[in-house]
DNA sequence: CCCCTATCTGCAAAAGATTGCATAACCCCA
DNA sequence: TGGGGTTATGCAATCTTTTGCAGATAGGGG
């Protein structure tokens, strides 16, 4: 159910449409939580149905009209009540590290080369983070309570990316020993 | 197809029977890929009727008897293309990190505790890969190639759960600040 | 005018994962 | 003899996620 819960979460401060979703999954709330939007589309419908969620259509001038979804108070409710669940621990799922069991010396380069890959693409996206927490976050002690929490998100996306980049590095250096 | 792959790599260098392959699963490779015992029977159906796997009927004294896989030709070789096929960026999705989004003096005591737990699940887990790292890699350099492998998975686990138990310090430490 | 792109919404099939249940052999202990 | 634990394998239903496709509106550029 945490896909529900999630959207509520984004619906929290402002209505929203099923397509503003989807770009808000990309650029902030799916850091921590991947979505496409067809699922997204899926689960409005859902919600919608179970009244947590109200809709309405806006039109728009320019582009095609959109549908836009609010929380409603059992929606608020429900919300909150999730919270307070216990959270089941993450599960752990990562290719990469599979793939690095079956280490060779005729993979090695390859290996390499995505491990690099994946370096790169972490430095675009903590790149990313530091602009918003500079932008938003800079000063946690005085944020409204709820912005402390969304920061200490943020918090752990850019201390688990950094910690990825040191580990690229080692990793990197280790390979670079093995022959073919 | 990552399971199929996860599994195949348990059994490089033994052949084991499904529930051996769960035990492992909880022990060392699920580390980093997750599975529960009905999804690792049904594919290993799957990849013996493939033909990646071999099967064959073990009896034993004293327990049941026991049906143990083991890697055919085509199933190393199978195994060794997908290492080298590109790796899907891994999914985040961490509940609990939604969950601070929700952030509120209500439920911040409640947070704090799931944020405790977890850390002490952590140090847990910590422990344990500490004690396969001192045994069985501790000087990596002079291991066999596949094994540096292993120790880079392992040494992944270790300085990402070691990030986590400081993120977790700071996390607590701001919640500690927030009136209810 | 036509194509490209962005916005916007969705269906449907397949694959993957979880949950709950079921069964059975065998041991130990009371 | 019966209950509880471990080893051992699996089915079935459901839920979740991915993948591929589809179609509509509208602006801008060539």
């Amino acid at each position: 159910m945490a896909l529900a819960h999630a959207i509520m979460t984004a619906l929290i401060e402002d209505d929203l449409s099923g397509y503003e979703l989807a770009k808000d999954f990309e650029a902030s709330l799916g850091f921590f939580w991947n979505a496409s939007h067809q699922q997204i589309y899926q689960e409005l419908r859902k919600l919608a149905e179970k009244k947590w969620l109200n809709k309405r259509e806006v039109s728009q001038s320019g582009k095609p009209n959109k549908i836009v979804y609010g929380l409603t108070r059992a929606g608020q409710d429900a919300l909150a009540e999730w919270v307070y669940g216990t959270t089941k621990t993450q599960a752990a799922k990562d290719e990469l590290l599979i793939k690095l069991y079956n280490l060779s010396g005729d993979n090695a380069a390859h290996l390499t080369s995505e491990i690099s890959g994946r370096r790169e693409q972490m430095m675009r996206l903590l790149y990313l983070y530091e602009k918003i927490r500079l932008r938003h976050y800079d000063d946690p002690q005085t944020l409204p309570t709820r912005r402390k929490g969304v920061y200490l998100a943020l918090a752990s996306g850019i201390a688990q990316g950094e910690q990825f980049l040191a580990w690229c590095d080692e990793a990197m250096e280790l390979l670079a020993t093995i022959e073919a």
